[in-house]
DNA sequence: AGTTTCATCACCCAATCATGTGATATTACC
DNA sequence: GGTAATATCACATGATTGGGTGATGAAACT
């Protein structure tokens, strides 16, 4: 990734939103965007409360978003954007890195994240690579997103009740939305043994209904 | 990072083990690592068949993990080594790039997914990552790990059912397990209410049954 | 003033579910 | 050979649920 202040205008160049309430940081980002070749910052705003009508008049590619900004923060701004032009990348860019704002983040359709502490070098790759379909993250930021995921350990620490094989499956359809009769059809055997399975899977999760039991089946991940 | 090929013992290297059944790439890995101040390579084995015991002597800090690998391939590998070593960070190093292979290695416990081509400067980053608690991953395998995320789009993508608050209400508490009657109590409404919120939240849901609806309320919804 | 939406309640009937108390056959294990 | 776990089935009873039909009042909007 090279600096190059003459700077062609290319029909490639990755067009880019900056949203960023200080403006030493928006001029810095202003500056390394327009002299680096492929990026062309089309607009930098101080905060999102024009979001809407900015993105729909700009279709940028890529925006680079912060976070705390007054008036509209950048998650805001975020949701917005997912709603009005779900194909645009969000990258977020923030001092933030508690997992609060980056599961919302992520949640909310945000591709990257990015510390502001980010070396520009770095800053332009990501760019690039949320713009190629990538998502540009630190390795401590992905890891806390894994932590988001269901993991085996918490699926083993949880198939702790011990169902059977045919429990198991009997829960599953049960889960699916299956009344009785269409379990006794899908495993071909009576509507009494159904009855009487699912009994001991009641006994087995301590529960006392078909509802708690589809509950706690997919809470806690049995199924 | 610089190769360096007079190799101190330190006391603070990153104690490495390889799964890897090709000889020329475990040769390569072993040339690399030997080199770099700072890791050292403690194994490198041919398939996963004495995961248990290696892992349990070894006691590496980093276990990098191939996945197609004959007889005991590296996902197996990666589970037993969850199970007796939680504390081991494993990072996958493979060809497949696929949904399949990525989701299974994230959940059973992956801190880090590479793929071979990722040239040697880079790995050993990786591996220092995977070491101080980050999770390294190019931001193409980070995009199909948020892939696997509820995003906010699916949230208001269902939330198209337009429940009235009532509605809402009364289906959380039919999620949590409440009967027709436990409901009427906790609403200071009568059974026949009840009920007759339910059907119309049947129809709204298409569902006609508790289980279902319960099922569907979890699965793309508020709770 | 009329219409729509929402929350409330009532009654009926048939289907389904929860629970209890059995029994039988198979497999596996000591 | 005896025991335990599993899967199967039966019968009975009462409670709960699902669907239909309809009514009332309040709020909101036209």
């Amino acid at each position: 990734m090279t600096l190059n202040f003459i700077k062609p205008m290319t029909q490639t160049s990755i067009k880019i939103v900056v949203y960023e309430d200080n403006p030493d940081l928006r001029e810095s980002l202003s500056v390394l965007l327009a002299g680096s070749i492929g990026f062309e910052l089309i607009g930098a705003f101080v905060n999102c409360e024009q979001v809407a009508k900015q993105i729909v008049e700009l279709k940028p590619d890529v925006v680079l978003m912060d976070i705390d900004m007054p008036v509209a923060n950048g998650l805001k701004g975020l949701k917005i954007i997912k709603q009005l032009a779900p194909q645009v990348n969000v990258v977020m860019f923030t001092v933030f890195e508690d997992n609060e704002n980056i599961f919302e983040a992520i949640c909310s359709g945000a591709v990257g994240y990015l510390l502001k502490r980010t070396p520009p070098v770095k800053l332009l790759e990501a760019i690039q690579e949320a713009n190629n379909g990538g998502a540009p993250m630190t390795s401590s930021i992905a890891r806390k997103v894994l932590q988001m995921l269901p993991t085996q350990q918490k699926v083993t620490e949880n198939n702790d009740y011990k169902l059977t094989e045919r429990e198991s499956e009997i829960l599953n359809l049960l889960v699916k939305g299956n009344s009785y009769k269409m379990i006794a059809d899908k495993c071909s055997i009576s509507i009494d043994t159904v009855r009487s399975h699912i009994k001991k899977i009641y006994d087995k999760l301590h529960v006392h209904s078909q509802t708690e039991a589809v509950a706690k089946a997919i809470h806690e991940r049995i199924v």
